[in-house]
DNA sequence: AACTATTTATAAGA
DNA sequence: TTCTTATAAATAGTT
């Protein structure tokens, strides 16, 4: 348009075309401005370069976001109402299902019991009985697992206390060693191991013997005793 | 800008401006792709006449909305976010409960217990245990009130078959209703009333003699006849 | 919608 | 980026 004549095709030369891009832009931006004051009309402009800037132009008195609702009012396409409509209706169905499980919740507790039909309340007392036998079950099993890994610990600490004490014994005779007086001090330095009693029936049947020279044993870890405890506290 | 210069203002002739939007919309629009071609940007123009008209441009190869989701992508200045967000994190919070609320279904049903810690597995128990003594409870509660329904139902029932019986008689003493030989015709035309213990103690006790002459007093409406039988069968 | 005198935009160069 | 300027393009007013 000037100093020559342009072919209207992509600008090679990246220089160029940003030059161009620039200055067009302007001018664009620079019309869209006379024709909303001298037209009255209201003009939304957004670019997007090649190199991937955005530049905007929106007439004064508005913003693109009441532009766009415009936009969306006038033409009765709404860009964004398809995706919002399944949102809520995935709201919806989500709300409704979450409302049956706090029923089904309620129920299973012994609340709400109006909502059950007749017919409906011996079927749930029947899967509820059944519910009970599995956890009862369950409860049974996972506490023989825990009495049979503590019985295992336990028979290991005993394996390892029974072979320091020979260790030592074996030293007591070995004149490197020095000397110790009688059986009696070495009961003191290695104190007797406490007892722990296990029956086949967990309830009732746990007896733990505390040891009665501390420091315990450090074959024994806390975690051990921990386990021990707490399983005593539950069922004893 | 030709034959003359003009103040950019508002026209106020409103053909003229009419006729001057027109114009420039168009030369816009040009420039719009023109700028398009040569600089291989993207271009989105939406205007709104005086007049309540909507014209757009948009660059090949793209639609408004596509344009917009990038226009809000690169300004981190979602039009519409706010909304948006709020629900998809409603969404995701339902979903976190409702998976929630499925498991401790599935733990009060006696499945998925290895999640449970072994402290929490007697909790479990005895909610459960409680709940099915409520549900017991209830439901012997609901039995009662039925059979004390029943019971009343067929009391009134049996009322209104004693006066009919009694209008009856009137009506074979009385000459105007004509003649009636012996009881034994009586009988034949208002059937023997059908029997029904009840027991004080639900299970086990409740007995359907069914009537011996058919078809039976109408007086007994099917759907007490329908509840006495379900009751009947999950009983008994 | 077409014409055209004139203004405005801008390509190329600095 | 900005300025300059020759020239292309846009357009105001007219028909």
């Amino acid at each position: 348009m000037a100093r020559g004549k342009i072919q209207i095709k992509r600008i090679e030369n990246s220089t160029n075309r940003q030059v161009t891009y620039s200055k067009r832009r302007n001018g664009i931006f620079k019309k869209a401005n006379e024709l909303t004051v001298l037209c009255d009309a209201k003009v939304s402009i957004i670019m997007l370069s090649s190199t991937g800037k955005l530049h905007e132009y929106i007439s004064p008195s508005t913003t693109t976001k009441e532009f766009f609702y415009e936009y969306q009012r006038m033409l009765a396409v709404d860009l964004w109402a398809s995706q919002y409509q399944k949102m809520q209706e995935k709201l919806k169905s989500l709300k409704e299902v979450n409302r049956n499980l706090r029923r089904e919740i309620r129920q299973r507790s012994g609340q709400s019991l109006n909502d059950l039909s007749f017919e409906e309340l011996p079927l749930l007392e029947e899967d509820i009985d059944n519910a009970l036998s599995i956890i009862r079950e369950r409860k049974f099993k996972v506490l023989s697992n825990r009495i049979e890994t503590s019985k295992k610990k336990l028979r290991n600490a005993a394996e390892i206390n029974r072979n320091l004490r020979n260790e030592f014994e074996g030293r007591l005779e070995d004149p490197e060693y020095g000397l110790v007086d009688n059986e009696e001090h070495y009961e003191n330095v290695i104190p007797g191991f406490f007892a722990l009693r296990l029956a086949t029936k967990p309830a009732k049947c746990l007896r733990w013997i505390r040891p009665q020279i501390s420091p315990p044993t450090p074959c024994l870890t806390s975690t051990i005793a921990a386990s021990i405890s707490s399983f005593y506290n539950i069922y004893c």
